[in-house]
RNA sequence: CGGGACGUGGUGUAGCGGCAACAUGCAUGCUUUGGGAGCAUGAGAUCACCGGUUCAAAUCCGGUCGUCCCGACCA
């Protein structure tokens, strides 16, 4: 991609009323746009690291059974009156068609996903099922909340389990459970897993909790055993495993998961007969990320003094190229030819790479777009890189310069 | 939904009864290029909206809408 043609400048200035640095990086490296109040627009740098976590996210979804479906986001009232939540889920939008039939606008999709898998699940032989999807979802809340952090429509990963029993439930779970601390490293962040309430899904749930100033949530975290325990649910200020002091932190929620047990099935009637040839209610677990929200946790977390510090597997692109001119045409043309050459060079080889060959914009604004952007490696081609046949290669996570040759760039291992 | 703050060129702000200003961004030209360059010229705002007070309102008063922060609520 040429920088000359995105027309998508960086911002030089900071929003004084952001308080967060992550959040301020996105708005000001025009990653996300506020359109009104806890509603966001996506550009393409902060769409292509979207779409990054998404595709670790479905990668890991698939590797423990998931299948990718895409359900509705606008729910029929009859559903969501037969679970009671139409009136005790307080954050569903509620909208009404022309012709008077109410529609929920989806929060969260087990009045969906119940019913759906009523047309695959009669007998024992049916379970496991696992089944997710990657959605817009809406809810009405009363207060957004920094940036991407709490909004009224977010995306989010939501996954449903369907198991025979209990402990088929349980061993689901735990593994659900590893695949998704497999996609935090995966982006670069070490959460915590915390007890947490379960709301109007469940009694309990687990949350994973990143610490971080600007999380919302107050967890209670053992530093002698690592026993972990939202502060909504925790009473005391002893361990209640090992009995040692506690310690409160601030934290950011990236994910949560509830076993939702026969509670859905029960209010929307799945069943299955087992091998007794008895009625038995199905049970359920379901799990989510905020995508959205990671990318905010994300830029808060892995950024520094200069702008965002992603991980390669979701840094916008891998590759920037800047030529540094002269103000000596014959050598300009030079570096500009080189330039190209690598540009193509990188291309052939499918890799994700940026020409910053802008005019008129000094070599300072673009080294600090590159910084601000999370650009993973930044190569300079300069009269200095010319005459040497080489590229000044710099990771963004590291004060060092390398002189590469085309074939070490091409072979460039992390 | 309670409490507080604030709405002024695209963006960020100053002005707080008397000619609407600054920075940045934008346009044109020249000079620049190892960390957000310099000079010159130029375009761009019915000061959120509605009403009131006044000779005179961006400025004072009332209302509406919107935004942010603190609570309550919540992924």
């Amino acid at each position: 991609m040429r920088l000359s043609e995105s027309k998508i400048k960086t911002k030089k200035r900071i929003e004084i009323e952001e308080e967060s640095k992550g959040l301020a990086y996105l708005l000001r490296a025009n990653f996300i746009e506020k359109l009104t109040s806890g509603v966001y627009n996506y550009l393409p740098f902060g769409l292509r690291v979207i779409r990054k976590i998404e595709k670790i996210v479905r990668e890991e979804m698939e590797r423990i059974g998931g299948q990718e479906i895409l359900m509705a986001a606008l729910h029929p009232k009859s559903l969501w009156e037969q679970t009671n939540r139409w009136e005790a889920f307080d954050a569903l939008f509620k909208v009404q068609s022309r012709y008077g039939q109410w529609y929920g606008l989806g929060p969260t999709h087990e009045e969906v996903v119940t019913p759906l898998a009523k047309n695959f699940i009669f007998s024992y032989r049916d379970l496991p099922l696992y089944l997710y999807q990657i959605q817009t979802k809406f809810r009405d809340e009363p207060r957004p909340k920094g940036g991407l952090m709490r909004t009224k429509e977010f995306l989010m990963k939501d996954l449903y389990s369907f198991h025979t029993d209990e402990k088929d439930l349980d061993w689901y779970y735990e593994k659900v459970k590893k695949a998704y601390l497999k996609v935090y490293k995966r982006c670069g962040l070490k959460p915590i897993i915390t007890e947490a309430s379960g709301g109007t899904f469940s009694k309990f749930s687990h949350e994973f909790q990143v610490l971080t100033e600007k999380g919302e949530d107050t967890i209670f975290l053992c530093a002698n055993c690592g026993f972990s325990r939202n502060k909504e649910i925790m009473e005391g200020k002893k361990c209640p495993v090992c009995g040692k002091k506690i310690e409160s932190y601030s934290a950011a929620e990236v994910g949560n998961i509830f076993k939702l047990k026969d509670k859905y099935s029960r209010s929307l009637d799945l069943k299955y007969i087992d091998q007794n040839g008895e009625e038995k209610y199905v049970l359920m677990g379901c799990y989510g990320i905020g995508i959205s929200r990671l990318l905010s946790v994300i830029s808060e977390v892995l950024s520094d003094s200069k702008g965002l510090v992603f991980p390669e597997e979701i840094a916008p692109y891998h590759y920037i190229i800047l030529p540094l001119y002269t103000g000596r045409r014959d050598t300009d043309k030079k570096i500009t030819k080189f330039s190209e050459e690598i540009y193509q060079l990188l291309k052939d080889h499918q890799k994700e790479v940026v020409f910053d060959d802008r005019k008129n914009v000094s070599i300072g604004e673009k080294f600090n777009d590159v910084d601000l952007m999370g650009i993973f490696y930044r190569l300079v081609i300069s009269e200095k890189t010319l005459s040497k046949k080489r590229i000044e290669v710099k990771k963004r996570n590291s004060p060092n310069l390398k002189y590469l040759s085309k074939n070490e760039l091409i072979n460039l291992k992390k």
